[in-house]
DNA sequence: ATAGGGTTAG
């Protein structure tokens, strides 16, 4: 028990220093036990390393989110825990974990244990391994969980028709969702929300004309469209290029007394902004104050990216010295998009100091404010800049996600300099070991570098590594 | 975890 506070405290002083919104973080601070986590492979010292409380595991899964095998260690470690029992939540984390591996044997024996736990299955569970095999390209598998969902006792109603198909559309696999809601719309009464879910499907795949047609049919059937069908539409037809379209739509919104919010005008900011029409997004930014509906934290980031990339980080600066000024508290995604636009601007070192100011605010780097710098110093041709704050990154308690490894993999190609291609080679067995599955793409490209290079051995070993990834799961099992 | 707005990258 000793150990925790011993280990802890230093880091939970830096964090109080600026006082105020971290603190709702409490004693036991989940980044540094996970951290010690990362390091230990303690049966012993991962149980008695904190109290542990249902809330503190989900904390520290969600920090161990980017190494799945740490994760699912841990999660099997308190498992054995003399008094702690683990709760429906972090088995759902840690199915969400284990699926997104592809390590389905485990999914499905986690799902069967929470069973016979009583734990579970809930919907919400089995709407998390549909994703994932949605997201790893088994749409067909996602369908099969949603209409077998009986036998895992949960029942199938609305709600769950609803969330298939809505995983279904997000994943832009609209074809098939529309195939699932014309199948069993009656068996379940779609409902307005239904007829959302699939119009947002089709304005996504910039399907205009067939989102407008469900629009109508839904009208035809009584059920009336809400603010939310609007602002879809609204979305969709920025996204197909239809820009007069979009602003005609909204005229009539306004026209027809409709509840025009924040999320209509975002919207606006956004889609004008995306064309090069910065005009018209600061004529609505400021006309909607005058409409009665104040701008969102998330209105002013979408006005402070568009002007990044269509006008200048400068007046993007302005934007936020103002938003800051009405007492807006900027968060890690206002962040990342200025430090986006200084490195986009080239210019990387005001893009860096902006990494420490957020830090010394209530904001911590994440995994995307690394992405982008580190893509830049690359892209820059500045590899070891790149490479430093992938470093920096570990210390700074931030594991590496997918993109990180990928996009420096690609930066160890661009100086033809064999020690690059050892850092590639080691790249690639790390992220293979943190739960990642490299494209064929990645294991040839890495494989002829180390060939080319005259380093037979390790092109070897990297090949045993590809082929051991076919064979899942090789982590864990219950 | 039943629906809509803001983060990579051309």
């Amino acid at each position: 028990m000793l150990r925790w506070k011993a280990t802890l405290s230093s880091s939970s002083i830096c964090r109080l220093k600026r006082g105020s919104k971290t603190l709702t973080t409490s004693a036991p601070d989940a980044a540094s036990i996970a951290s010690v986590i990362l390091k230990s492979d303690s049966e012993a010292q991962i149980q008695t390393l904190a109290p542990w409380t249902p809330d503190l595991v989900n904390q520290v899964v969600k920090r161990l989110w980017n190494h799945g095998p740490k994760a699912l260690h841990f999660f099997k470690t308190l498992d054995r825990h003399p008094a702690y029992a683990h709760t429906a939540s972090s088995y759902d984390h840690i199915i969400d974990i284990s699926a997104r591996m592809r390590d389905y044997k485990t999914v499905w024996a986690l799902v069967a244990k929470m069973r016979a736990l009583r734990l579970g299955p809930s919907q919400k569970t089995l709407a998390i391994v549909a994703e994932r095999y949605v997201a790893a390209g088994k749409p067909d598998r996602a369908v099969r969980v949603f209409m077998n969902m009986h036998e895992h006792g949960v029942p199938q109603d609305l709600n769950s028709f609803n969330t298939i198909l809505d995983i279904l559309c997000k994943s832009k696999r609209v074809e098939m969702a529309y195939e699932l809601f014309k199948m069993l719309r009656g068996r379940f009464r779609a409902d307005a929300v239904t007829y959302n879910i699939v119009v947002n499907g089709f304005c996504l795949i910039k399907r205009t004309p067939k989102a407008l047609e469900l629009l109508k049919e839904m009208v035809g059937r009584r059920l009336e469209p809400t603010l939310t069908t609007y602002n879809s539409m609204l979305k969709g037809f920025f996204r197909a290029g239809q820009v007069e379209e979009a602003w005609g739509f909204f005229l009539q919104m306004k026209k027809r007394k409709c509840e025009i919010d924040v999320v209509t005008y975002t919207t606006l900011v956004h889609g004008f902004g995306v064309v090069g029409e910065i005009k018209r997004a600061k004529k609505v930014f400021y006309e909607m104050v005058g409409a009665g509906v104040l701008p969102s934290v998330v209105t002013y980031n979408a006005y402070i990216q568009v002007l990044c990339k269509k006008d200048s980080v400068e007046h993007a600066m302005v934007v936020f010295e103002e938003m800051v000024r009405k007492g807006y508290v900027p968060n890690s995604t206002t962040y990342n998009v200025i430090i986006r636009g200084f490195c986009h601007a080239g210019e990387m070192e005001r893009g860096v100091e902006f990494m420490e100011r957020m830090k010394s605010d209530e904001c911590e780097a994440n995994v995307q404010t690394y992405n982008v710098v580190i893509r830049y110093f690359c892209d820059a041709g500045e590899i070891e800049r790149g490479l430093d704050v992938f470093r920096k990154m570990s210390e700074g308690k931030c594991l590496p996600n997918l993109d990180t490894y990928n996009v420096l993999i690609s930066a160890m190609f661009v100086r033809k300099k064999p020690e690059d291609l050892l850092v590639a080679g080691k790249l690639l067995v790390e992220m293979v070991d943190r739960g990642f599955l490299p494209r064929k793409f990645t294991f040839n490209r890495v494989l002829d570098g180390l060939l080319l290079t005259g380093n037979q051995g390790f092109a070897k070993e990297i090949m045993r590594l590809q082929s051991s990834c076919g064979r899942l799961p090789r982590h864990f099992r219950m």
